[in-house]
DNA sequence: TTTAAATTCTACTAATTTTATAGAATTAAT
DNA sequence: ATTAATTCTATAAAATTAGTAGAATTTAAA
Protein backbone atom coordinates (compact mmCIF):
# COMPACT_ATOMS: atom_id res chain seq x y z
CA UNK A 1 0.00 0.00 0.00
CA UNK A 2 1.01 3.54 -0.79
CA UNK A 3 1.70 5.54 2.70
CA UNK A 4 -0.47 8.84 2.93
CA UNK A 5 2.63 10.75 2.37
CA UNK A 6 3.11 9.28 -0.90
CA UNK A 7 -0.60 9.54 -2.32
CA UNK A 8 -0.06 13.21 -1.40
CA UNK A 9 2.71 13.64 -2.91
CA UNK A 10 1.67 11.93 -6.55
CA UNK A 11 -1.75 14.44 -6.16
CA UNK A 12 0.68 17.81 -5.58
CA UNK A 13 2.43 16.75 -8.76
CA UNK A 14 -1.25 16.35 -10.69
CA UNK A 15 -1.88 19.20 -9.11
CA UNK A 16 1.51 21.13 -10.51
CA UNK A 17 0.93 19.11 -13.91
CA UNK A 18 -2.09 20.56 -14.34
CA UNK A 19 -1.19 24.39 -14.42
CA UNK A 20 -0.21 26.38 -17.12
CA UNK A 21 3.71 25.84 -17.89
CA UNK A 22 5.88 27.59 -15.47
CA UNK A 23 3.12 28.89 -13.33
CA UNK A 24 4.32 29.11 -9.63
CA UNK A 25 1.72 27.82 -6.80
CA UNK A 26 1.75 28.32 -3.69
CA UNK A 27 1.72 25.46 -1.02
CA UNK A 28 -1.71 26.87 0.49
CA UNK A 29 -3.44 26.97 -3.33
CA UNK A 30 -1.99 23.01 -3.49
CA UNK A 31 -3.18 22.08 0.08
CA UNK A 32 -6.85 23.35 -0.77
CA UNK A 33 -6.62 22.04 -4.34
CA UNK A 34 -5.64 19.01 -3.74
CA UNK A 35 -7.23 18.13 -0.55
CA UNK A 36 -3.54 18.20 1.46
CA UNK A 37 -3.25 19.03 4.89
CA UNK A 38 -0.92 22.02 4.52
CA UNK A 39 1.79 21.38 7.03
CA UNK A 40 2.45 17.74 6.00
CA UNK A 41 1.99 18.98 2.46
CA UNK A 42 5.35 22.01 3.41
CA UNK A 43 7.17 18.76 3.61
CA UNK A 44 6.58 16.65 1.08
CA UNK A 45 6.97 19.30 -1.13
CA UNK A 46 10.73 19.79 0.29
CA UNK A 47 10.97 16.20 -0.15
CA UNK A 48 9.97 16.77 -3.60
CA UNK A 49 12.00 19.57 -4.50
CA UNK A 50 15.22 17.49 -2.63
CA UNK A 51 14.44 14.20 -5.31
CA UNK A 52 14.63 17.30 -7.91
CA UNK A 53 10.73 16.73 -9.02
CA UNK A 54 10.06 20.16 -8.25
CA UNK A 55 11.46 23.06 -8.30
CA UNK A 56 10.83 26.38 -5.81
CA UNK A 57 10.56 29.91 -5.79
CA UNK A 58 11.24 31.50 -2.10
CA UNK A 59 10.08 34.77 -1.07
CA UNK A 60 6.77 36.38 -1.31
CA UNK A 61 5.00 35.32 -4.19
CA UNK A 62 7.27 32.38 -4.20
CA UNK A 63 5.90 28.60 -4.52
CA UNK A 64 6.32 25.20 -6.67
CA UNK A 65 6.50 24.28 -10.01
CA UNK A 66 7.16 21.42 -11.99
CA UNK A 67 10.83 20.17 -12.73
CA UNK A 68 10.83 17.38 -14.53
CA UNK A 69 8.34 17.05 -16.93
CA UNK A 70 5.49 15.09 -16.36
CA UNK A 71 6.02 12.83 -19.19
CA UNK A 72 9.80 11.67 -17.19
CA UNK A 73 7.75 10.94 -13.50
CA UNK A 74 6.95 7.72 -13.12
CA UNK A 75 4.58 6.39 -10.03
CA UNK A 76 7.70 3.27 -9.71
CA UNK A 77 10.06 6.52 -9.15
CA UNK A 78 7.47 8.31 -6.68
CA UNK A 79 7.30 4.97 -4.80
CA UNK A 80 10.53 4.10 -4.27
CA UNK A 81 11.36 8.00 -3.37
CA UNK A 82 8.48 8.06 -0.39
CA UNK A 83 7.80 4.24 0.48
CA UNK A 84 10.99 2.94 -0.64
CA UNK A 85 11.12 -1.19 -2.30
CA UNK A 86 8.79 -2.18 -5.23
CA UNK A 87 9.38 -5.56 -4.28
CA UNK A 88 7.81 -7.48 -1.50
CA UNK A 89 10.72 -8.25 0.13
CA UNK A 90 14.29 -6.50 0.70
CA UNK A 91 16.10 -9.54 -0.76
CA UNK A 92 14.00 -9.35 -3.83
CA UNK A 93 14.50 -5.78 -4.06
CA UNK A 94 16.57 -4.11 -6.73
CA UNK A 95 17.18 -0.80 -5.00
CA UNK A 96 16.72 -1.55 -2.06
CA UNK A 97 18.47 -5.21 -1.64
CA UNK A 98 19.05 -6.51 1.97
CA UNK A 99 19.32 -10.02 2.94
CA UNK A 100 17.17 -11.57 5.05
CA UNK A 101 18.07 -12.25 8.48
CA UNK A 102 16.23 -15.33 9.03
CA UNK A 103 17.58 -16.56 5.51
CA UNK A 104 20.13 -19.59 5.72
CA UNK A 105 20.87 -19.65 2.09
CA UNK A 106 19.37 -16.86 -0.32
CA UNK A 107 20.14 -18.95 -3.29
CA UNK A 108 18.05 -22.00 -1.87
CA UNK A 109 15.35 -19.78 -1.34
CA UNK A 110 11.93 -20.66 -2.55
CA UNK A 111 10.38 -17.27 -1.67
CA UNK A 112 12.87 -15.48 -3.29
CA UNK A 113 12.21 -16.81 -6.72
CA UNK A 114 8.65 -15.86 -6.83
CA UNK A 115 8.88 -12.65 -5.21
CA UNK A 116 11.47 -11.46 -7.81
CA UNK A 117 8.79 -12.78 -10.49
CA UNK A 118 6.17 -10.14 -8.90
CA UNK A 119 8.67 -7.60 -8.79
CA UNK A 120 9.21 -7.80 -12.20
CA UNK A 121 5.74 -7.27 -13.06
CA UNK A 122 4.49 -4.84 -10.94
CA UNK A 123 7.61 -2.79 -11.69
CA UNK A 124 6.71 -2.98 -15.43
CA UNK A 125 3.08 -1.74 -14.67
CA UNK A 126 4.57 1.06 -12.52
CA UNK A 127 6.94 2.08 -14.91
CA UNK A 128 3.91 2.92 -17.34
CA UNK A 129 2.17 5.18 -15.47
CA UNK A 130 3.76 8.40 -15.50
CA UNK A 131 2.13 11.89 -14.04
CA UNK A 132 1.00 12.82 -17.86
CA UNK A 133 -0.38 9.55 -18.13
CA UNK A 134 -3.29 9.64 -14.31
CA UNK A 135 -3.58 13.10 -15.82
CA UNK A 136 -5.50 11.77 -19.71
CA UNK A 137 -7.19 9.21 -17.65
CA UNK B 1 5.71 -4.90 1.46
CA UNK B 2 5.18 -8.29 3.18
CA UNK B 3 5.43 -7.98 6.99
CA UNK B 4 7.24 -10.54 8.91
CA UNK B 5 4.06 -12.12 9.17
CA UNK B 6 3.23 -12.87 6.31
CA UNK B 7 6.64 -14.13 5.19
CA UNK B 8 7.04 -16.24 7.62
CA UNK B 9 3.21 -17.56 7.10
CA UNK B 10 4.68 -18.34 3.43
CA UNK B 11 7.71 -20.26 4.44
CA UNK B 12 6.01 -22.20 7.13
CA UNK B 13 3.41 -23.27 4.45
CA UNK B 14 6.44 -24.15 2.04
CA UNK B 15 7.60 -26.07 4.85
CA UNK B 16 4.62 -28.25 5.33
CA UNK B 17 4.13 -28.90 1.91
CA UNK B 18 7.33 -30.23 1.88
CA UNK B 19 6.66 -33.08 4.32
CA UNK B 20 5.27 -36.28 3.43
CA UNK B 21 1.63 -35.79 2.98
CA UNK B 22 -0.14 -36.16 6.04
CA UNK B 23 2.59 -35.99 8.35
CA UNK B 24 1.81 -33.91 11.46
CA UNK B 25 4.72 -31.19 12.09
CA UNK B 26 5.43 -29.89 15.50
CA UNK B 27 5.19 -26.26 15.84
CA UNK B 28 8.86 -26.31 17.43
CA UNK B 29 10.02 -28.60 13.87
CA UNK B 30 8.74 -26.00 11.81
CA UNK B 31 10.25 -22.60 13.82
CA UNK B 32 13.94 -24.62 13.28
CA UNK B 33 13.65 -25.60 10.10
CA UNK B 34 12.23 -22.70 8.59
CA UNK B 35 13.99 -19.96 10.90
CA UNK B 36 11.05 -18.37 13.04
CA UNK B 37 10.59 -17.55 15.93
CA UNK B 38 8.41 -20.03 17.89
CA UNK B 39 6.20 -17.65 20.27
CA UNK B 40 5.60 -15.54 17.06
CA UNK B 41 5.08 -18.62 14.41
CA UNK B 42 2.56 -20.36 17.24
CA UNK B 43 0.10 -17.30 16.77
CA UNK B 44 0.66 -17.72 13.09
CA UNK B 45 -0.03 -21.13 12.97
CA UNK B 46 -3.65 -20.32 14.76
CA UNK B 47 -4.13 -17.59 12.04
CA UNK B 48 -3.79 -19.93 9.38
CA UNK B 49 -5.32 -22.30 11.06
CA UNK B 50 -8.71 -19.90 11.37
CA UNK B 51 -7.97 -19.41 7.76
CA UNK B 52 -8.53 -22.65 6.77
CA UNK B 53 -5.16 -23.11 5.70
CA UNK B 54 -3.90 -25.76 7.80
CA UNK B 55 -5.25 -28.25 10.25
CA UNK B 56 -4.23 -29.03 13.55
CA UNK B 57 -3.82 -31.87 16.14
CA UNK B 58 -3.90 -31.05 19.74
CA UNK B 59 -2.29 -32.32 22.83
CA UNK B 60 1.12 -34.95 22.96
CA UNK B 61 2.07 -35.65 19.26
CA UNK B 62 0.04 -33.36 17.91
CA UNK B 63 0.69 -30.38 15.51
CA UNK B 64 -0.05 -28.93 12.37
CA UNK B 65 -0.21 -29.78 8.46
CA UNK B 66 -1.36 -28.35 5.59
CA UNK B 67 -5.25 -28.70 5.05
CA UNK B 68 -5.66 -26.96 1.62
CA UNK B 69 -3.82 -28.59 -1.07
CA UNK B 70 -0.70 -26.31 -2.00
CA UNK B 71 -1.60 -26.04 -5.92
CA UNK B 72 -4.54 -24.14 -4.37
CA UNK B 73 -2.94 -22.21 -1.91
CA UNK B 74 -1.91 -18.83 -3.97
CA UNK B 75 0.22 -15.78 -3.03
CA UNK B 76 -2.63 -13.30 -3.51
CA UNK B 77 -4.44 -15.13 -0.82
CA UNK B 78 -2.15 -15.26 1.77
CA UNK B 79 -0.86 -11.71 1.42
CA UNK B 80 -4.50 -10.49 1.52
CA UNK B 81 -5.43 -12.36 4.94
CA UNK B 82 -2.45 -11.37 7.02
CA UNK B 83 -1.29 -7.92 4.81
CA UNK B 84 -4.93 -7.07 3.11
CA UNK B 85 -5.25 -5.05 0.11
CA UNK B 86 -3.19 -5.92 -2.87
CA UNK B 87 -3.85 -2.60 -4.39
CA UNK B 88 -2.06 0.11 -3.91
CA UNK B 89 -5.04 2.41 -2.34
CA UNK B 90 -7.84 1.13 -0.47
CA UNK B 91 -9.84 3.20 -3.33
CA UNK B 92 -8.74 0.63 -6.03
CA UNK B 93 -9.32 -2.71 -4.21
CA UNK B 94 -11.48 -4.81 -4.69
CA UNK B 95 -11.32 -7.04 -1.69
CA UNK B 96 -10.49 -4.05 0.52
CA UNK B 97 -12.44 -1.13 -0.95
CA UNK B 98 -12.90 2.18 0.94
CA UNK B 99 -12.96 5.73 -0.24
CA UNK B 100 -10.54 8.06 0.39
CA UNK B 101 -11.56 10.86 2.71
CA UNK B 102 -9.47 13.04 1.17
CA UNK B 103 -11.23 12.58 -2.18
CA UNK B 104 -13.82 15.26 -3.16
CA UNK B 105 -15.39 12.79 -5.79
CA UNK B 106 -13.91 9.48 -6.97
CA UNK B 107 -15.04 8.95 -10.17
CA UNK B 108 -12.87 12.16 -10.94
CA UNK B 109 -10.18 11.02 -9.98
CA UNK B 110 -6.72 10.57 -11.86
CA UNK B 111 -4.61 8.72 -9.66
CA UNK B 112 -7.62 5.88 -9.13
CA UNK B 113 -7.58 4.87 -12.30
CA UNK B 114 -3.59 3.77 -12.36
CA UNK B 115 -4.02 2.06 -9.82
CA UNK B 116 -6.75 -0.06 -10.28
CA UNK B 117 -4.33 -0.77 -13.67
CA UNK B 118 -1.52 -1.45 -11.54
CA UNK B 119 -3.98 -3.83 -9.06
CA UNK B 120 -5.10 -5.58 -11.66
CA UNK B 121 -1.08 -6.52 -13.20
CA UNK B 122 0.10 -7.33 -9.49
CA UNK B 123 -3.07 -9.82 -9.09
CA UNK B 124 -2.78 -11.75 -11.84
CA UNK B 125 0.92 -12.68 -11.09
CA UNK B 126 -0.12 -12.70 -7.42
CA UNK B 127 -2.39 -15.26 -8.62
CA UNK B 128 -0.29 -17.50 -10.66
CA UNK B 129 1.96 -18.08 -7.72
CA UNK B 130 0.95 -20.69 -5.60
CA UNK B 131 3.04 -22.72 -2.62
CA UNK B 132 3.53 -25.44 -4.87
CA UNK B 133 4.67 -23.19 -7.82
CA UNK B 134 7.41 -22.12 -5.35
CA UNK B 135 8.24 -25.46 -4.39
CA UNK B 136 9.10 -26.32 -7.83
CA UNK B 137 11.77 -23.41 -7.95
C1' DT C 1 -5.06 -41.47 37.02
C1' DT C 2 -1.07 -39.12 36.61
C1' DT C 3 2.43 -37.23 33.66
C1' DA C 4 4.32 -35.34 29.56
C1' DA C 5 3.97 -32.80 25.53
C1' DA C 6 1.63 -30.53 22.49
C1' DT C 7 -1.85 -26.71 20.96
C1' DT C 8 -4.68 -22.74 22.37
C1' DC C 9 -5.77 -18.44 24.43
C1' DT C 10 -5.38 -13.81 26.48
C1' DA C 11 -2.80 -10.20 27.53
C1' DC C 12 0.99 -7.37 27.40
C1' DT C 13 5.09 -4.76 25.73
C1' DA C 14 8.69 -2.56 23.20
C1' DA C 15 10.11 -0.56 19.05
C1' DT C 16 9.20 1.52 14.86
C1' DT C 17 6.78 4.02 11.54
C1' DT C 18 3.36 7.11 10.13
C1' DT C 19 1.00 11.24 10.17
C1' DA C 20 1.09 14.92 11.19
C1' DT C 21 1.75 19.92 14.06
C1' DA C 22 4.36 24.04 16.03
C1' DG C 23 7.01 27.69 15.64
C1' DA C 24 11.06 30.17 14.45
C1' DA C 25 14.29 31.47 10.64
C1' DT C 26 15.06 32.85 6.09
C1' DT C 27 14.10 34.86 1.66
C1' DA C 28 12.29 38.02 -1.67
C1' DA C 29 9.02 41.54 -3.52
C1' DT C 30 6.83 45.82 -2.74
C1' DA D 1 10.00 48.20 6.85
C1' DT D 2 6.32 45.09 5.78
C1' DT D 3 4.24 41.26 3.97
C1' DA D 4 4.00 36.73 2.36
C1' DA D 5 6.03 33.03 1.02
C1' DT D 6 9.48 28.91 1.66
C1' DT D 7 12.62 26.46 4.80
C1' DC D 8 14.19 24.22 8.87
C1' DT D 9 14.19 21.80 13.32
C1' DA D 10 11.90 19.74 16.71
C1' DT D 11 8.18 17.50 18.75
C1' DA D 12 4.11 14.51 19.48
C1' DA D 13 0.21 11.52 19.02
C1' DA D 14 -1.53 7.43 16.97
C1' DA D 15 -1.18 3.21 14.73
C1' DT D 16 1.18 -0.81 13.42
C1' DT D 17 4.49 -4.35 13.82
C1' DA D 18 6.96 -7.83 15.91
C1' DG D 19 7.27 -10.12 19.15
C1' DT D 20 7.01 -12.28 24.50
C1' DA D 21 4.86 -14.31 28.80
C1' DG D 22 2.35 -17.41 30.97
C1' DA D 23 -1.66 -19.97 32.04
C1' DA D 24 -5.33 -23.14 30.23
C1' DT D 25 -6.63 -26.95 27.57
C1' DT D 26 -6.18 -31.17 25.11
C1' DT D 27 -4.45 -35.70 24.09
C1' DA D 28 -1.54 -39.90 24.40
C1' DA D 29 0.49 -43.06 27.01
C1' DA D 30 2.72 -45.02 31.21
Amino acid sequence: MLSHKTKYALKALLYLAQQDKDYISKTIDIAVGASIPKKFLEQILLDLKRGHFVGSKQGKFGGYYLLKSKEEITLAEIHRFFDGAIALLPCASINFYEPCSDCKNESECLLRHGLIAIRNETLKAMEGITIASLEKK
